[in-house]
DNA sequence: GTCTATAAATTGATAGAC
DNA sequence: GTCTATCAATTTATAGAC
């Protein structure tokens, strides 16, 4: 339920002074740098600034770094398909719905999503992980196909294919989106309903 | 320039004898399921069912089987952007060609493009790669910035992030598409030229 | 909450035989 | 083209002091 944002030093100068949400918080980033697996605890530690035994006065190893990181993703994820506008009125508006509320939550905690949708399921953490990735995936497919049984889709696009390239759109954002240079969530979300739902040709 | 694809092991049974071609095909699948970073030498060489030494035969170490891997993805990738239906018609129409060769290679060569895709640029070689796909995107930022120009673009949205949105959905596809499973390249590239041109949601 | 010191295992890579 | 044997460096993790 790691949901807390403050960064909560005990000090500017000298001893950092971590506890484990700020220390999350910066393995997240040297993660997404270098990969999970090819940051050494070594590494981390040098760019926390403290050894690496102190790190393991927070966490039992970098397998929880990894789990608590995975967890806060997918909790604000989930947190999205409970919304109003999500669970009420024409499935193709709920689906927009979804994909915006998706985008914001993407943009506010974009390095741990970034994180989860690195995840290739070696470790038991990270299987664990993709199968909630995977409940996700079928709540969104079954938005789409409820929309189609409404006449709400476009003709001749399967659901399932439907759903897929739509998320897989929304999840490229991590690729290059960075928050100060490429606009607002709100800009980000418009641009890619306009793509996904009305397309890029003009109609004539 | 490798595009050669035969396996050509010298025999079925007892000693595969391996040539370089081979050996990356499978050096290629390892470093995808386990990523790059998490697939030591050993454990690639389990998989390919010679000792860690042999490998040293065919490469000069990791990183070069890196290199010759993210390089086939390239050349293939850049190929696409020298047929004629991309250098010569209406720029609207050289962006869709271009998404349907994109997705064809993407298809052919899957496991290259998708170990392309997952570079981080940590090392020398990854950075090289980096440089490169930022030249195939800016090929791709150019013909949307021409199409919009020729008025073919939906109004509303901006062509450098429409350019970002398209490839980052043709790109997507590497994280689900399985070849046998989910269909042939063509009814893949009609359904991405449907929901990126035309959108999902149908058109009073 | 962080430190030094250290262990036990794994890593990428080489030498040289067949 | 592959093998055994080996190495130096790095890896995750622990013990115990401050």
């Amino acid at each position: 339920m790691t949901t807390a944002r403050a960064p909560r030093r005990t000090g500017q100068v000298g001893r950092p002074g971590y506890d484990l949400d700020s220390l999350l918080a910066v393995a997240v980033r040297v993660f997404n740098d270098k990969g999970y697996d090819g940051t050494s605890m070594e590494v981390l530690a040098k760019r926390l600034g403290i050894t690496k035994s102190s790190i393991y006065h927070h966490v039992s190893g970098k397998t929880e770094l990894l789990d608590l990181a995975l967890a806060r993703a997918l909790n604000a994820l989930f947190a999205g398909t409970t919304e109003e506008g999500v669970t009420s009125g024409r499935y193709i508006d709920r689906l927009e719905h979804l994909v915006r509320r998706s985008v914001d939550i993407l943009v506010a905690e974009l390095p741990y999503v970034t994180l989860l949708l690195r995840v290739r399921g070696n470790t038991a953490v990270e299987r664990k992980a993709l199968v909630r990735r995977r409940e996700f995936d079928e709540f969104v497919a079954g938005l789409v196909k409820e929309a189609a049984a409404e006449g709400d889709l476009t003709p001749g696009i399967d659901p399932m294919l439907a759903s897929r390239l739509l998320f897989g759109t929304v999840n490229s954002l991590i690729e290059w989106y960075r928050p100060q240079r490429d606009g607002s969530a709100k800009e980000l979300a418009d641009a890619v309903v306009l793509l996904t739902f009305d397309g890029l040709r003009r109609s004539p």
